[in-house]
DNA sequence: AAGATACTTGCAGATCCTGCAAAGTGCTGT
DNA sequence: ACAGCACTTTGCAGGATCTGCAAGTATCTT
């Protein structure tokens, strides 16, 4: 078994697998969550309603697995690429990069988001899913700088911090209707505030802050 | 109706959740999560299955409520205490002396930890709890300073970089089983590393770590 | 081609959650 | 005190979710 073929098998699996997100995400769209019944999204993906809890332990799931960035693959190239760089240096530019590059998918978020406002059952599980790369990159960063997750303030803060700067600028960024180009820089910005050391909280009078 | 008089009916309310929170928890303890069900819960503490659907939408946030800090009364206090310190020194101050001041709240916290780690379902609510006092947070940290939480991104990342120095200074307080004295300048140190900009990510070599 | 393996499906049973209406309990004004 | 009001508890019914199990179907390996 080659690690390059993949079979007819994985194809089908992620086939369905997707046919049932995208299912979850369009009826709720429509008629919001509540709304929706698991029968009906099998239906629409043509599927028994068995199978959808097979490949998702709820609709919450599989609405978020339809509205899922790429965001996996940029935690992975950090992985990957076992540079000298501090972390949140390399952070800042993987996360910066991958937002001028891939629009597409951060648009994405956006639309989420409002889904989410719209049918709140949605948040617990769209949380638990950041935290766990919170922790994934906790680990990852552990690793790089020698420190240790358990027992180090570091890794952890690093992490959240990172995270935090990602969301916080989409959000930002989606509510004022900033175009696609300005989202890099303003994720910079994000962690510019973070190395700088939050400035309105120390000597600085004037906020690193982006005017209305 | 005066707003000092608590009626009986309050205090009724507030005894039968607390009774059905603590019920939850118990069972919880003894049995895990999945093997309880409402009507157990119900029967343990005495009402109706029916009425613990009144007090809580599932069985993680009965026992989610029995675990609660009083965290939510420090945020009051950062609320109202309009001082002229910068956001993250206030919070710095507020955290680590109610960390020094009710180490039972604190105890209690890591031992829901252990319980989280045991019934995974209950991570999607707690942390939805978190965020939630995030949010909450945030638009405080905006009042204070005059920034505003759409357009900019200091209140929200503030708000996030408190939260996580007090979660990570308890899992690590948590996990190294430090005694009770040591929790505060434990956060002191996370919320010092935040203030200046995460050393490990600047030209200092050596990060503030703790070390084992 | 044939057996092993994995995926899909239907069904049954347990549980959960909600609306509704009846009964019980605390509250308020006279 | 007591009558009327407001809120809470409760049981019941119905719809929905989730899981294990066993049978059927498709894919993979040899």
């Amino acid at each position: 078994m080659d690690a390059e073929h993949v079979g007819l098998r994985e194809i089908k699996k992620q086939m369905t697998r997707d046919a049932i997100a995208t299912a979850a995400l369009k009826l709720t769209e429509q008629k919001g969550l509540n709304e929706v019944t698991v029968d009906e999204i099998a239906r629409e993906a043509f599927v028994s309603p068995r199978t959808v809890s097979n490949y998702f332990a709820s609709k919450e799931e599989a609405v978020l697995a339809a509205g899922d960035l790429g965001i996996e693959e940029v935690l992975e190239e950090f992985n990957s690429r076992p540079s000298e760089d501090p972390p949140l240096k390399a952070l800042c530019e993987l996360l910066s990069d991958y937002a001028r590059e891939h629009p597409e998918h951060l648009r994405g978020a956006s639309k989420m988001a409002r889904l989410e406002q719209l049918n709140p059952t949605l948040r617990p599980f769209r949380i638990a899913r950041e935290i766990e790369m919170v922790e994934v990159l906790s680990a990852r960063v552990a690793a790089r700088t020698g420190t240790n997750v358990t027992t180090d303030l570091y890794p952890s803060m690093v992490a959240s911090a990172a995270m935090s700067a990602l969301i916080t600028s989409l959000a930002i960024w989606s509510c004022k209707e900033l175009p696609d180009e300005s989202l890099p820089s303003l994720i910079q910005d994000a962690f510019n505030m973070i190395t700088a050391g939050y400035p309105l909280d120390r000597e600085s009078p004037d906020p690193a802050r982006t005017p209305v």
